[in-house]
Formats: structure tokens, sequence, C-alpha cells
DNA sequence: TTGTCAAGCGGAACAACGTTCCGTATCTTT
DNA sequence: AAAGATACGGAACGTTGTTCCGCTTGACAA
């Protein structure tokens, strides 16, 4: 899990010196068409801002979810990184939480729809899908067990629960200047809050 | 507004025999299609079933949102007639708001992929958007208003992000056996609720 | 330096979708 | 019964994701 062998094959060691230029300029491209056109930009589109073609793409990343997960790699992980630093760091679990879950939103809502595509019924996106999964639920799990545990919260909601309905809530506020997905968010964990 | 003018062109008056009988087809074809493939069926599958050309589709509702519009107009009628009736009949405004609430997500859930239709940047589900927002969100205000006046909700949300929330949270959620659209929701509404 | 050849590349080609178009069939009216 | 308006079917178009294959090119041995 150091390097690179998820989404992108072989990232650094082997192979022809072209092939891994040309991996890191698909990267740069998708990165920048994602900016611009969103995560669900045609392939197409990214290929041409790369000055590949599309076979090149396929090559690299043998589907559209392995390219959006080899682009946002880092951000994931350092968002997962930041959920033990929080509970450490927070005056109660709760407030740990609270805050992981505004790294998690700000993160989905900078990037335009890739809420949304991970909850496309296209079975293409499983794989984004479980990577997010696979990666962030462990530390929502803790994060979630250290409120429960506290008394914080009220207690059965799964982790995967409270995931899936902070990503739902994200899907589409980039382009409706009159939602404010944090503010809904906020509720929600609000919600989750013990009567006391 | 009486009759129907906005999905489907004139429903009942006027025009051929033969075109009333296959608009009425067409509604059923589009009904059962929509139970068993969901509401993004392909509309060649629609046009199948209903034993039609695609044109025909297209000659009765000039887009895939106007026959979604057809078929669950009632049903959407339905549930902004219930709003009104419920603070009647509700003992305090947040519990009709809970319950009207209620009945909206029963409604999107039971549709598959309905609320991820109302969610897609596809400009053509623009009308399928603005329908519901016209019928349910004077509804939403008025239960929210009612609740916010009688003090028992938190101020400053609108209406139309209370309803976003709530269509977002129910996207996917026929998909997923481990995911509770409705436990959702209610903790939203219940984050709601003013802290005393 | 040059020859060889696997690795890699470009983009044509395919399938699935929404949507449009128009020649033909059918209903309605006179 | 004939004429005209209306509606129908489905081929055709444009846009997607994805696959395939003939050609190019980098790497390495001689």
């Amino acid at each position: 899990m150091n390097d690179g062998d998820k989404g992108a094959g072989p990232s650094a060691r082997s192979k022809r010196a072209d092939a891994r230029r040309n991996q890191e300029t698909l990267l740069d491209a998708a990165a920048s068409v994602f900016v611009a056109s969103g995560v669900e930009a045609p392939v197409r589109d990214i290929a041409a801002k790369a000055g590949v073609g599309v076979g090149t793409i396929y090559r690299h990343f043998p589907t559209r979810a392995d390219l959006i997960i080899a682009v946002y790699r880092h951000q994931v992980e350092a968002c997962a990184e930041a959920g033990p630093a929080l509970l450490a760091s927070s005056a109660t679990p709760h407030a740990a939480l609270g805050q992981w879950i505004n790294l998690f939103v700000d993160f989905l809502v900078t990037k335009h729809g890739l809420a949304a595509v991970l909850r496309s019924d296209n079975t293409s996106f499983d794989t984004l899908h479980s990577y997010f999964i696979d990666r962030l639920l462990p530390v929502c799990t803790q994060l979630l067990d250290a409120a429960a545990g506290a008394g914080e919260i009220r207690p059965g909601l799964k982790a995967y629960e409270l995931m899936r309905g902070v990503g739902n809530l994200c899907i589409g506020a980039e382009h409706d200047p009159g939602y404010d997905a944090r503010r809904l968010v906020a509720l929600l964990v609000e919600g989750l809050r013990q009567p006391r």
C-alpha cells in the first residue's frame, strides 16, 4: 500500500520510458479536465487534453474508476490519516467525528460530480465505491465507536450508513448555489447526538 | 392546472382515437417498465413493451422527463395534498413535518432510480426537477414555517434545502440492503429540532 | 551503430443510449 | 369514397464508454 499497484498498475518501476511519461501526463490531464468539466467528463476529452489516443488511457487505467482513483488517491489517503489525528487532538469524540466528516464533505464537494459517480448504478464504478469504503470506512467506524463509547451519540447507526448518507448529501452541491451540503451534513451529525 | 397540459399535451379531449389509446398504453407500459427496470430504463424498452415505435413515445412525451411526470403525477399530487391534512391532524407541526417527509421518502424509495434522476445533471431532466419543486416546495415551506413558528425547530433552513437533502438521502436506497434511507432522513429531521 | 521485437500507441470500429426525421399508414371528415 | 390531416414506425444521427489491431518506437544485444 506504499507505492502504487491498485489503480494504475506498476507506477514507478519497470516498463518503457514513454509509457511512464504518458501515465504522468494522463494523470495531470485528467485532474485538469476533472476540475474543468467534472469527473464524468468524456474519456475522449481527457485523451485530447493529454494529447494521446483513447487506447492509451485504457492501457494505463483499465476502467474510468481506476483513473479517478489514481487522481484522488493522495487526498483520500490524507483524509483517512486525519481520522486518528483528529480523535487525538479534539475535545470529544463527537467533535472529532464532526471535523472528520467536514474534511470528507469538503473533499467531495470540491470534486465536481465525484459524489454522484460514487452512487452511479453503472457497475464500472463499483471499484471506485469499493476503494472509498475500503479506505475510509474503518476510519469512520473508529470515530463512531469512540463517540458511541463516550455516550455522546445514539447507538445503532452503522458507519457505512453514515458515510453513504453524507456522500449522498454532497451530490450536486457544486451546481446549486441554493443548496449547502455542509449545512445539511451538520444537521445530520447533530441529529446523531444523544438526547442526553 | 386542473386537467393536463404540462407533461403530456392535451390528455383527454381532441385528437385521434388511436393516439389517445396509444398514450394510455404508453403510460401503462412505462409504469410497468419503471417498476421492473427503474426510471432510467431505455426508451426502446418502453416502446417495445407498449408495442409501438420510439417515435410514438416522443410524439406524446417530448422528453423522458415528461413521461416520468405523467406516470407519477397522481402520486405527487397526493403527496402534495397530504401536507395541509397532516398539519391539521397532527399533534405538533414538527410531527406533521416528519410524517409528511416520511410520505415523500416512501414515494421516492419505492420508485427505482427516481431520486437519482432527480439529481442527474442531464439537462433534459430539469423539467422533472422543476415539477417536483413547483408542486411540493410550497407544501414543505408551509410545514416548515409552521414548525418554525411554533419554535420547535431551529430557523434558517430553507425548505428547498430540506427537500434536496431528503431527496439526496434516498438515492440508491433501493439497491443497498445495508442502507436505510428512512433512518438517515429521520436523523436529519431530528437534527432540525430546536435544542431545547 | 544497427537490427530486432516486445511494448506501447492511435484512432477506427463497435455497442448502447437519447433523440430526430420522414415516408407510410390510418383515422376523420366531407 | 376520396381527400387531407394526423399519427406511426423505425432507420438514422450524435454522443457516450470500451475494444481491437496494424503501425510505431524504445530498449537492448550484437
